[in-house]
DNA sequence: GTAAGCCTTCCCCCAGGGGGAAGGTAAAGG
DNA sequence: CCTTTACCTTCCCCCTGGGGGAAGGCTTAC
């Protein structure tokens, strides 16, 4: 199948689809007569595959880092797992950053009166 | 004072403040005998203000925007007080998004066993 | 004299693609 | 059979927010 039919499979871009074909994350055939990249049914499961994961918010690398767990028949579940709860400690980094991000900006908002006077403490 | 000095000052490196003289957004005077960037202290004012709202995860376009208001003497502060509650609202939806990731994350880690065996629910 | 420590501009690099140009190809409709 | 339309290809520049380092110029201290 072609590029098109692929990325509407795994809900990509066309674009995004040829990107991971240039970076060899989901490299298809060719076909010889038209020199179009031609994608099966494997090649889709990859595709929807990282697409998910990238919603997951693992970056690139750790999506080929994934796959390769997937491509591999006698893959150990343990990497996999133990690369989901890296993932889930950064996730709560993050959230602890933004909500002191968000609890100082909320006592600031509070305190600025939000009127037409030019002192604002946000400001100062 | 020169680049070095103003880095250190507002707690960015060099190539930051070189940087935000480029883009137009803290231009110091240049000192006519060696052609070096001159830093005032209001300069430096600004520097250490647009740090802190980096730091508040403001883009440098917002920054810009804060500065703007900053340099203004008639500034309303309602404006500030505004670009401030749009950027909580905007942590309040990564807040969001961040948390049903991670229970998903937490949810499919939770029912891998994470032993040697091939089949791992994460990959499916 | 020379080495260290500033400064300058210039260019390439990162993620993760998006936008669009220029040109080849395939299938459907008239 | 011809044209239109919808594909596909490679190529190159664009974004954010700078980092890294080269090549060259200047004082200052030893």
């Amino acid at each position: 199948m072609q590029i098109g039919d692929a990325a509407r499979r795994a809900g990509l871009t066309v674009k995004t689809v040829r990107y991971y074909a240039n970076i060899g994350m989901v490299t298809p055939r060719q076909n010889p007569d038209t020199g179009y990249r031609d994608y099966g049914e494997d090649d889709v499961a990859k595709l929807q595959f990282v697409g998910k994961a990238r919603r997951f918010d693992f970056s690139v690398e750790e999506c080929r880092e994934l796959l390769g767990l997937y491509e591999d028949r006698n893959r150990p579940s343990r990497e996999v797992k133990a690369l989901t709860l890296k993932k889930i400690a950064e996730i709560d980094t993050r959230l602890e950053e933004l909500h002191s991000l968000k609890d100082e900006l909320s006592g600031l908002a509070s305190s600025c009166d939000g009127d037409h006077r030019p002192d604002c403490p946000i400001l100062n």
